[in-house]
DNA sequence: GGACGATGTTCGGTATCGCCGAACGACCCG
DNA sequence: CGGGTCGTTCGGCGATACCGAACATCGTCC
């Protein structure tokens, strides 16, 4: 495995979780590298238009090429591109902001974001990255995930983004295995307060690729359990795109 | 330089542009590297999420990584958060859609878009790339740079795209010297038949660090010669932006 | 069905080239 | 003016990336 572009791939990701801008001392510092590498690995990545630095503060913050790269994906995304017309549809029927998330690492990166049906302003979410334990999208993945991979997921220090996030592996595990069961994940509030979502699983060719799901605020969507027709739809949207995406039936877990 | 790095930037880049998928093969035929070079490079950009493997061809395509670096450069980019307000206003006064864009190599991408002000539907057209020569948001760009500069990004093979798109050096040459000089650039067809654009450079503390323009159909921005009332409102609004990002008056071009 | 072509993958020796400790210089702050 | 911090440079060692060539694998065409 090539080193300097694995650190390389890892620069980039510290530039663009959390503060945006670093300067050399600091990343050494984060990735735990030596300063004059990081600086090496910063003079190739700037040549490249993937990391530019700050004019007056001479730190270091991601360059203009990544969003290129960041639309060539999302252009050339099966799951996004099965997922548009459906996603509409489900938008509509339950007239709320629906979102399709992959994961990659500890968080599920939103690829398509429908906004809920009304002249309500809205922030548009593509791109995001949420920690996979505080999102209905992340829970119907990882539950489905080989459960060696789902263990490593539930080791890793898991963050705090309300009072209502659950971060106990045991907690966490057991809602994961109650997911499994039911076909579905719930998130109430366990990453913005007053926002809940309801998501299910979409399978490829072999195994999980992503998840659909359906986000509004908690008293709309979750009462005194989730709302049910809002349950039938994502389950059933989330299935049929499991059908677009190549899945074969015996790889769907069905239930009655 | 360190090499391994520029040459996954390069790889990278590859598969962001043209063909979403491609070989080992492939790759290093474009890329003139050994195969076995560019096998490696795609493993350790694998590894961290960058790229990603098609389930059934085994051809390279990007992967989600690069998603969520494209959203972490676009929250922090300064022209971006200074134009956000600016552009929905130029879009409400001359009802275009409004867009801000930068150049990375020889194409300009996108960083923000306003839909033009009415219920049709519209793509959002965030991180889209096009090349400079045909869009006026490039040439606005180019036209300011250091004349080294320039003239490179004269020389490369520039691409055809319609048949209005202008490619032969020395006309462009004459169009930028007179974007130099009018304080403002055109685009009427070069890019997309039946669209066209206006488009004025943004100025930072130290030289041109993007653009905005009006884009919209080439019989309504550009009859005889382009619509006034927005030729106006491109200027003005591209000057108010360039003072937010701090440039000092003597480096904003200004005429009469 | 067999053979061919194209493509992905592995291997191993060589010399390249990245790695990193340490020193230098620039800058800020007190 | 002196101490601290940070970005940058340097240089020599040695790991390791590089790449030609062989191998494996698949699809395809007689």
């Amino acid at each position: 495995m090539i080193r300097s572009v694995v650190r390389a791939g890892q620069i980039l990701k510290e530039l663009g979780s959390g503060a945006p801008r670093l300067g050399v001392t600091e990343l050494s510092e984060r990735l735990a590298m030596p300063k004059a590498t990081v600086y090496g690995l910063l003079r190739a990545l700037e040549q490249e238009d993937l990391v530019e630095r700050d004019a007056e503060t001479g730190k270091y913050r991601l360059g203009p090429a990544v969003v290129q790269l960041g639309n060539a994906y999302l252009d050339g995304n099966e799951l996004r591109a099965r997922s548009l017309l459906w996603a509409d549809s489900l938008a509509a029927r339950v007239v709320e902001a629906v979102r399709v998330g992959v994961l990659v690492g500890a968080n599920v990166v939103v690829v398509h974001h429908v906004f809920r049906p009304d002249d309500s302003v809205q922030m548009l979410e593509v791109g995001a990255a949420i920690p996979w334990h505080a999102s209905a999208l992340g829970k119907a993945i990882v539950a489905h995930l080989d459960p060696a991979d789902r263990a490593a997921l539930l080791e890793g220090g898991l963050p705090t983004l309300t009072g209502w996030t659950i971060v106990e592996p045991e907690r966490l595990a057991a809602s994961l295995a109650q997911v499994g069961r039911v076909g579905f994940a719930v998130e109430d509030q366990e990453a913005v307060v007053g926002e809940a979502e309801i998501a299910a699983a979409v399978f490829g060719r072999e195994g999980v690729v992503g998840a659909i799901g359906v986000a509004g605020p908690a008293e709309r969507l979750i009462g005194e359990g989730p709302h049910s027709d809002v349950l039938a739809a994502v389950r059933e949207i989330a299935r049929r795109v499991s059908k677009d995406m190549g899945a074969r039936a015996s790889a769907v877990p069905h239930r009655h």
